[in-house]
DNA sequence: AGTACCCAATGACCACGGGTCAGTCTATAA
DNA sequence: TTATAGACTGACCCGTGGTCATTGGGTACT
């Protein structure tokens, strides 16, 4: 091996290992708790060094949750595999990401943090890249399954495959704003996974002949 | 009038013009773009002069787009107290909300930035109090509808009012959320306002026998 | 009029956190 | 042994939210 390459190597595991202090950090205490002093230290190395493998916190914050998105999509493409009626995989692709969402908060703020205009700003092309194709392969997942279910006879003619996915996952995604970030507003804190299954039980009823 | 009454007409006026101050940058700059110090200048105070009458940046925010939350309410009302029907009222609500959101945008901001861990821990309780309240008369105005759908005959009867409230406030949220942030993610920025409508008609007939 | 006093208003100042960069240190090459 | 490359460092910069000792102008009392 030569040197070069070893470098090249070793700067791959200097890379890893801030990612995985960060992650850690953000998973423990959030984005806002974290200073990048406190990650650089958690991966011994100096600030300084923090910015030589990452342009921003935000870079960052959003690289070290990356890849739950594999694991959501892994999931998915699992329950649609399966010989389940579309319905039920309707309702098992939806609570399998809301599930995920609720254990792994940090991997939901950041879905939602990429929409803020601030986010698409400063971040490199191929983080914008991954996130957006990766909502874009979830959303498809969806689409996909009405239009199995039209092709069926089960599905009202009228409705836009695409539309449909669009609106359960925005559902899935403002309940999943009001239980992740705890009780507030006054509503009571209650048992989200019910309210979640109601959710796709109308949308689903909502889409049926 | 005795000089305490006019010293205490005289506070509530500046307090009222660094109000109205704050108000215009956050709707035209957007919270974090605004800095206390451009908001001192545009009401011709310093800054020190605006934590005289305000605690914290985030109680000026809340407050200064607080208005908006009668204007919502009012609505409300007034869409109930006509004579159309249980469904026609109940979508004419949801539209009503989503269509002052997507042109209020700050107001918007301000209820979903209110579920944050952040601003529930450093507000005034007479703030939390006027939010909550505003949240909870727009849930039971909706719950109300289910209610009345129900003694008519025409709502399924398992259909937990409140549950589909919530429901279907946090849809309107999800949506709003992609549709005030831009197009982002790939979606397609699209006509947002069929959305709206296919995900009220989509709920409502997962509600109906 | 003169003086004491109150209190709203001020702006210099602080703390803190993201981001920078001139300089150091180390390992290889000559 | 020395020269070079380039990874690494941490003191420093700067913007911003928030503080507080000081100021100044109006009021009330003598």
């Amino acid at each position: 091996m030569s040197v070069a390459t070893r470098r090249e190597k070793e700067k791959l595991e200097r890379r890893k290992s801030i990612l995985i202090a960060a992650r850690d950090l953000f998973y423990e205490k959030g984005y806002q708790m974290t200073t990048v002093e406190e990650i650089a230290d958690a991966a011994d190395v100096s600030k300084g060094t923090v910015y030589l493998y990452f342009t921003s916190k935000d870079e960052l914050y959003v690289s070290a949750v990356l890849e739950g998105f594999q694991i959501v999509d892994d999931m998915m493409t699992e329950i649609l595999a399966t010989d389940m009626s579309t319905v039920e995989k309707g309702k098992a692709v939806f609570l399998a990401f809301v599930e995920y969402c609720m254990k792994n908060r940090e991997y939901f703020r950041i879905t939602q943090y990429f929409m803020s205009e601030n986010a698409r700003k400063n971040l490199p092309h191929a983080l914008i890249e991954s996130v957006s194709g990766h909502t874009a392969r979830l959303l498809e997942h969806v689409a996909g399954l009405v239009e199995e279910g039209k092709r069926n006879g089960l599905i009202v003619d009228s409705l836009d495959p695409y539309a449909f996915a669009l609106i359960t996952w925005r559902t899935a995604t403002g309940i999943l704003d009001l239980a992740v970030v705890g009780e507030s507003v006054g509503v009571p804190a209650g048992p989200y996974n019910e309210l979640f299954e109601q959710a796709i039980e109308l949308l689903v009823k909502g889409a049926l002949k």
